[in-house]
DNA sequence: CGCACCCCCTGCCGGC
DNA sequence: TGCCGGCAGGGGGTGC
């Protein structure tokens, strides 16, 4: 579910909110995440101060006051949500930390499909590879350009592969790349300087947007306080198979590309 | 290298 | 009404 907005949202509300906390108590109802908490996670965490929590792709980082880094990946289904003192325990609710404050931050996640863990200092650049995030200055029309050349792979996988950029998920790439007016199947080497500028320029403006309606809620996420976001109803093509295209007023297209559903406008988008 | 296909797991929805 | 297959915003692995 989460994509670069959803998890940004959660952070620009949970940051201020963290920032110095102690975490007095870490309660684990349930390892068993897409990978299995480790056995001192609990102890790792619990008693340390938090510093200010930042996104990165998709991940959700917090620099310990020992140095190290405690990241959250949301996987589909993850929620982090701050809420008053001991709020009754929900079905999915994982991981309990009570902090000095005495809120409670709740790690849910019905598919598990989530992560958490506490990385030792200078493991933070491995988590995402070598590209940058979808929202850096370093991500130009040029950088896209140069990094597609040679690849024989369609701009939707490109841009999906978060160790190229990293954020990007299955529904703004379908908005961005309809903005942009590209096919999702195009070859990334074949992009002309020009659509690689749309591209970029589509990307920074349906992000920015999304990030401001608070992200999208298709059946279940909310931001750290439980609240939904409404950029779902900005949606132009993602899941809109069949329905009018919003410019041209021809059907939007569903596919599948690289094993996701994929939406897009035949006419509008070359 | 790129991709099809498999897995992880729960919940929801549509069809029958 | 109830059951069942398919699909879901993510990511990782294998084998062709």
């Amino acid at each position: 579910m989460p994509e670069l907005p959803e998890v940004e949202t959660i952070v620009r509300g949970l940051a201020p909110a963290l920032d110095g906390r102690i975490v007095r108590e870490v309660v684990v109802r349930e390892p068993r995440l897409r990978v299995t908490l480790a056995s001192d996670f609990a102890t790792r965490l619990g008693g340390r101060r938090l510093g200010t929590m930042r996104r990165l792709g998709k991940y959700m980082l917090t620099p310990l006051d020992d140095g190290r880094v405690w990241l959250v990946h949301l996987g589909m289904t993850g929620r982090l949500t701050l809420a008053g003192a001991r709020p009754l325990p929900l079905v999915h609710d994982h991981v309990v930390l009570r902090l000095d404050d005495q809120r409670t931050l709740t790690y849910n996640d019905p598919r598990r499909f989530g992560r958490l863990d506490v990385l030792e200092p200078g493991a933070v650049p491995g988590v995402v590879g070598p590209g940058v995030d979808a929202l850096d200055d370093a991500l130009s029309a040029a950088w896209l350009f140069a990094r597609s050349r040679k690849r024989r792979t369609s701009v939707k996988a490109l841009l999906m592969d978060q160790r190229q950029v990293a954020g990007l998920g299955n529904i703004y790439v379908s908005e961005l790349l309809f903005r942009a007016g590209v096919r999702p199947r195009r070859r990334a080497a074949l992009l002309t300087r020009d659509e690689c500028t749309r591209i970029v320029e589509a990307m920074r403006a349906v992000l920015g947007e999304a990030i401001g309606r608070g992200g999208s809620s298709i059946s279940d996420y909310r931001d750290g306080f439980d609240q939904a976001g409404s950029f779902q109803d900005e949606h132009l093509v993602y899941d809109r198979a069949g329905e009018p295209c919003r410019r041209c007023g021809g059907p939007i297209k569903g596919v599948v590309v690289v094993g996701r559903s994929t939406f897009y406008c035949p006419r509008c988008q070359r």
